[in-house]
Formats: structure tokens, sequence, C-alpha cells
DNA sequence: CTGTTAGCGCCTTCAC
DNA sequence: GTGAAGGCGCTAACAG
């Protein structure tokens, strides 16, 4: 019955299930809150009421009383277009679902790419439309961070920051990019390659960083300065840059790539060069996106736990509104041993 | 200031500016929303009093009051890794940020992909969480849209549905695609051939039946029923239904694709065949997927114009919420002439 | 133009 | 266990 989808006729309340009952408003109340301040049988006749009614309970109302809206912002600053083939973010928001899932709390996804949209984003904060936020693309820089500091509810941040600049002040959950580079930098350890290359990404990146790090303290001398690039995150930066470092330093038998699009671009150029994978040079991506499975040779790669991050960070944001301090939690990345490396 | 991420010291309301201005807390209101029967003189005192107490206001006191939460549910319920996949939704997404700019209005993504999120998304409907619903992926069949009406409040469906059961109920914008396979067979037929074949997309979703029904109307025996087959969206499913197709047929000389990713499959079965596009057999693709500009030979495609679709959305759930009736937007889609046809 | 007075729908002490 | 009463923060109708 698609009642009056115009007029709003007045909408059903639990005043009128307490007449309906023959109840006080107080007791509707309880019985719906399932307190055990009532009797099994009130909380029938209620509930009886409540059907014969059709009562919903109002969100507005509950909020202002409760003080809480019962929802978890899930703030994405990149352009959703310009993320489409990035299945990451769909991953941990997969994980946030199922961690906020039976907390009675709902995940609102609010998108901000433009200037406009930060703002009106960040106002509907301020205002506590939402109960916690979590970030999905933090970046150091950005004045929304601190905008978001300054709005005064609690915020999990999704990636790690370099310096923490906002311990204490934010829960924050990462996978361990160092240690994921040093199972990479092990595997062709162990493989016996001694003229490493790496193919990073951005050097403005922080997980760049962090990456070349775990690398250096596997490899030692092994990973010579002179055979480590940077490049953008995908393919063609991977090719072109990888061709160049071929012709540069011929004896290259392992290259460690930033990502795996940037992997793919250097299996691309080995193949160009006509050297063999695995056999001539060993190859290792990061990220185990879904096209290292389907690169020819299978890309050996670094896989960050996503819906576990997802997962974690619903956690964390549920702690803070029952008011936790905020906290750190890091995750562990796996080797995914495949045929290039 | 991040002041007191903990304990909260009891928030800023209208009250303390009240206080603070020396007015009433009706006259902060009253500024705050800038109505025109405050004197602007009175405006500054509360603005400087707003500013020296760091008042922000309470959305939810202001939704209780009001009655409207001012938000815009944006329902998704396919899984959102596919939402990262096809720009579509990312697409039709920023169109509604676009249309709900300026309104006031924010909107807010809810993914309702599992059951049990579907139910978590109805009941937050019901108890009027947000004040409207735009729903990007509407199906028949779905027994969400029967749930959907029955929560009363103002729904918009982007895509057609067939038989239109809701008309009345629901606000509808969707691109003809009638009209947008016209433009496809009309192509094909002013370039004088006569074989066409079509390799459309699932014979269940609506969209196909229609695009069939374009080509028809405009091709009459030119395609022949035996030519019209059907298989997966994807390119896999357009490589292999094509290739079977050319071994029945070989005498084709045009294919009209249900989307680009299946043209560009049909592209990869001519290829092997030996067959030139457009030479031997003309190819038109359906949606301009970001995919068909860098096809070889550049796909000859149908564009949706999915940015005003969700302009349009966000302009008919503003209507709606503002008691007006639902009604139905068709937009034209446009052919994009590239060089497979 | 501004202040006073009621609510919006729910939850929660406080009595009984 | 249940009811009565007050309040969450804001807006709106009614006086002045």
């Amino acid at each position: 019955m698609p009642q009056g989808r115009r007029g709003a006729p007045r909408a059903v309340t639990i005043a009128d299930v307490a007449r309906e009952a023959g109840v006080s408003r107080a007791t509707v109340s309880r019985a719906i809150n399932d307190s055990d301040l009532v009797t099994a049988e009130t909380k029938r006749t209620v509930q009886e009421a409540i059907t014969r009614t059709g009562f919903v309970m109002n969100a507005r109302g509950r909020a202002l009383a409760t003080g809480r809206a019962e929802t978890v912002g899930v703030l994405i600053t990149e352009p959703l277009d310009e993320l489409f083939d990035d299945p990451t973010y769909g991953r941990v928001l997969r994980g946030v679902a199922e961690g906020l899932l039976g907390s009675g709390f709902l995940p609102v996804i609010i998108q901000a790419s433009s200037e406009s949209e930060r703002a009106l984003a960040l106002r509907s904060f301020g205002r506590r439309s939402v109960d916690a936020v979590i970030h999905l693309t933090p970046y150091r820089g950005s004045d929304l961070l601190g905008s978001l500091a300054g709005a005064g509810l609690p915020v999990v941040l999704c990636g790690q920051l370099v310096d923490s600049p906002y311990e204490g002040i934010f829960s924050t959950v990462y996978s361990d990019d160092v240690r994921g580079a040093r199972l990479a930098a092990q595997r062709v350890a162990t493989a016996g390659r001694h003229q490493v290359a790496a193919v990073l990404g951005p050097a403005d990146n922080p997980a760049t960083g962090d990456r070349l790090r775990g690398y250096e303290e596997v490899l030692g001398a092994r990973l010579d300065p002179a055979r480590v690039v940077h490049t953008r995150w995908d393919s063609a930066g991977g090719l072109t840059t990888t061709a160049r470092l071929l012709v540069a330093h011929p004896g290259i038998d392992a290259i460690l790539a930033g990502s795996d699009r940037i992997a793919l671009g250097a299996l691309a150029a080995l193949q160009a060069a006509g050297r063999r994978v695995p056999e001539d040079v060993a190859v290792v991506g990061f990220d185990d996106h879904a096209i290292a499975a389907s690169a020819s040779p299978p890309l050996t790669t670094i896989a960050q736990p996503l819906v576990e991050e997802g997962r974690i960070a619903a956690q964390l944001a549920l702690e803070m509104i029952n008011g936790a301090d905020p906290r750190t939690e890091v995750l562990d990345m796996r080797l995914v041993p495949r045929l290039s490396a």
C-alpha cells in the first residue's frame, strides 16, 4: 500500500502506538529497544500495536534524543570515475560494511572530489550528520585533515600518513608497506638475483618511500641506487621507464615494481627487449590487482588485506564513537607467489 | 583547535549564541537562515556571536524541526567493485552531485548488494534518514521496488522499467534505448550494409529488448532474426559469440553490438577471422565506454548522456521532496562517429 | 522586526 | 514493571 506519497498524512508515532496498546509512550520506547524493564507480555502487546498501526521509528527523533545518528560516513576524496580501474576502494568498502553489520550503524559513502563538495561534506560532519568518519584516501598536505580534526568527531584514516602528525587525534589502519616490500625483496634474494632494480611509483607518495626502504633493508648492495627509478602508477609509465632502465643497466636480473600496473608495463618492456621472465629477469609486482593473475607470466606480487582493513576501520570507528581513544592498527601484507619471480 | 575529541564538553547551541548576542533563540535561527525578517544590523551581531562561540548548527535538531534531513540517498544495488569497474555509475553520480549542488541537500551513497544490506537500507529509508532516494540500478522483478514504494518517500529511478509498473509512484529518468539503437542502425544502413547482425546483451535485460526494437525498426529485412544473438555484457562474450556467428553467417557486413565491451570482443573475433573493419564489416558499439575511443579501430558508438541523467534525477528528487508529483524524463542518445562504422 | 511559546519524535531520569 | 514529565536543538506560529 503506497500510502500517501504526497501530503504525508502525518506519520505514526510512538504516541499512536501507546494509545493503541493502552500503555505509555515510555513503555513503547522501552519495548522497541528491548529493555528488560518490560514484561515479555507487554512487549508482545506493544509489538501487536506496532504492526496494527504500521509504526516505523523516525530516525530524526531518535537521533536528537540519543545524540547519535547511527551512521558512519565513508569519505572518498578522489573522483569516482577515475577510480574505475582500481578495485581497491570497493574492497575496503566491503570490509567497512561487514564491520558495521550488526552494530546498527549504517555506512554512508560521501564523495568529495571537488573543493565545493569537500566543503559541503565538512559542513555536514561539523553538524553531526554522521557519528564518525572513515577517510579512505587520506593525504598529507591536504588541509582537509586539519578541518576534519577541527570537526571534532571520531575519524579513522585508511592508510599511513608519514610522520603521523595526527597521532592521538585520528585512528589509523594500514598495511605495512615496509614489511610488504621486504617480502618482495626476499623473494628475489633467495632466488639468487644480484642485480636488482626498483621501478617505483611517484616519489611524493608515502607508500613509495616505505617500499623502497623495505627493498633496501633486505637487498643492501644488490639494489644499486642507480637502478632505482620513479614513474607513474600505470603500465605506460612502467613500460617506458623499464625500457630506459634496461638500456642503461643491461645486467639487471630482477625488477621490483611499485604496482602491478607498473609491473605489467615492465613485462612488456622485457618482452620487447627479448628477455625471458622469470628465467632472465624476475619481476615482482605490488597490490595483487586483478590484472596480476592474468598477466603472462602470472605476476608474483604482494597483497594487502583490503577487506580486513575496512573491517578494522569500522571497528575503530565504533570504538571511538563509544568514547575510546584513537589508536593505530597495522596489518600484514602477504606474498602471492606466481610465475614471474 | 581540535577541541575535546572525547567527553564532548556539551556542544554550543543557538541558546548560547542567543545569550552571547543578547537576542532570542528565534532571532538567531532566523539570522542563520538568512530570513529577511531580520535587520542586517542584527544579523551581524548574531554572526559575531556565532564566530565568538564557535557555534555549528546541529543537523539532528534541525532535521527534527523541519521534517527533512537535507540528504538524498543514492542507492546502488550492485557490488561496489562493479561500480568502480564501470564508469557508468561514476558519471551518473557526478551528475547527481552537480544537480544537488546549491540545493542544500547532500547526496549520500548507499550500497546494498547483499540481502542484509538491502534490508538495512530499506529500514533506514522507512525511518526517514534521507528525504528521497535515487535508485541507480532498478530492476523489474526485484521486490526491492515494491518495498521502496511502501517506504512512502520520494523515489527516482535511473533507467527504464518495462511496462512502467510504478508510473505515478516513482519518478524516472532514462535515455531512450530505442532511439539510440535507431541511430546505430541508421549508421550502417546509410553505409549500404545489407547483412546486418546484432550481438546483444542478456535477453532478460530491459535495455536489450529496446535496442533490438530500434535496430529492427530501421533495418527491417536487412537484420535477419537468425543473425540476432545474445551474450554477456563483457568482451569475452562478444568474442566467442561473434566467432560462432561468423561461421554460421559468413556474409555478415555489419555488427551492432549491445555494449562497447561486446563490440571489443567482436573486433577481436573479426580480426581473428581475417575481416577488416570497417571495410569488410562495420561495427557499432553502445555506451561510449572509455575503451571505445582507444579501440583499434576506434569504435563508433552510441553515447548516453549519463551526467545529465544524474543531474535530472537530482532535480526530480528535489521536486518530489517539495511535493511535486512523480514524472518521467526521457533523454536523447547521441551517435559518436569514429572509424569502425 | 523581535520575543514568547509550542512543538518535531524519541529517550530517560524520577517517582510510583 | 510502568507512567509522568522534561529535554535533545532547532523552527514556526503567534503576539507584540
